[in-house]
DNA sequence: GCTACATTAAGACTATTTCTTAAGCTTGTT
DNA sequence: AACAAGCTTAAGAAATAGTCTTAATGTAGC
């Protein structure tokens, strides 16, 4: 677990093995996962990294995992003598953010089935080391409907 | 209308006045405001620009405005020739980006009474300024619930 | 003053999803 | 090997949020 809810985000986490999810928990207890890291991709709650201020999220790995992780100020010094850094953070932060629309996109259109393959289509990667209650998570469903979808999809 | 879906998404849009939406069409024909770009702020498909593929995306206008517009190319210079707009368009991201997770966990975790008011709280603004049909598309439901939606609030 | 569109209304309807219970299956741990 | 814990499938009942439909009223530009 490298954030909890309530505390800062104190670092940008580089993910060189394994896997993590960002999720928060809604007044039901309920978690619903944002989305997942895995190896070569970068994971923060940067509403809070960048704020200082206590984060609504949870980041927690799923799998055995190593990281590089930078701090707040230090990334800070790299912005300021380095323009490369911009750069490079301009484009991740750029392709999360292409990432994250698609998904709106689906979320609105479409239901819970068309949902889950949208993800198989995207992650696939992803899909196959992921326990069906973290994907259900992701979907906003429960696993037992998940299940169900799976049955149904493979009906056809 | 800035943009239309099939088409490159050729500009980076700084609105300067008045105030466009930015929505995709489902199978249904139903339209889905991804969000909206009023004074200041910033537009663009982001995911068409970089790469140059066809949009699913229209950018509309919605109030008699003015823009300025920079063009994929020439931006590039910019980013070549001086690090601070990498700087800056890092920044004017990772700003929609932390807007736009906090959008999706909301739309997790609520009904649309909820991300209605949700919506009222973040963009009062805009609030003032949009039709309701406009709103009711950014939240995913029908007007005429958005409608019932209204009355049970001014109920309470 | 017209026309077009936005808003409110309200009731019937429905589809998606949750809830519940349960059984079988994996996986890792001692 | 055996156990525990959690994952997966199953299946039916139940809830509910949101749509559809129709319609009357309001509003704003032309």
């Amino acid at each position: 677990m490298i954030l909890q809810e309530g505390f800062v985000c104190k670092h940008y986490t580089f993910v060189e093995k394994g896997c993590f999810k960002m999720y928060g928990i809604d007044e039901k207890g309920t978690e619903h996962n944002l989305g997942f890291a895995a190896e070569n991709d970068w994971v923060a709650d940067l509403g809070s990294f960048y704020s200082g201020k206590p984060s609504k999220l949870f980041i927690e790995a799923i799998e055995p995992s190593t990281i590089l992780q930078i701090e707040h100020q230090d990334l800070l010094y790299l912005y300021v003598n380095s323009p490369k850094f911009d750069r490079n953070f301009r484009v991740i932060v750029e392709e999360k953010f292409i990432e994250l629309q698609n998904r709106l996109l689906q979320n609105f259109s479409s239901n819970a089935s068309q949902r889950y393959l949208d993800f198989l289509a995207q992650y696939a990667a992803l899909a196959s080391r992921l326990p069906n209650t973290q994907i259900a998570s992701y979907l906003g469903i429960t696993p037992e409907f998940l299940s169900k979808i799976r049955k149904n999809i493979s009906l056809k």
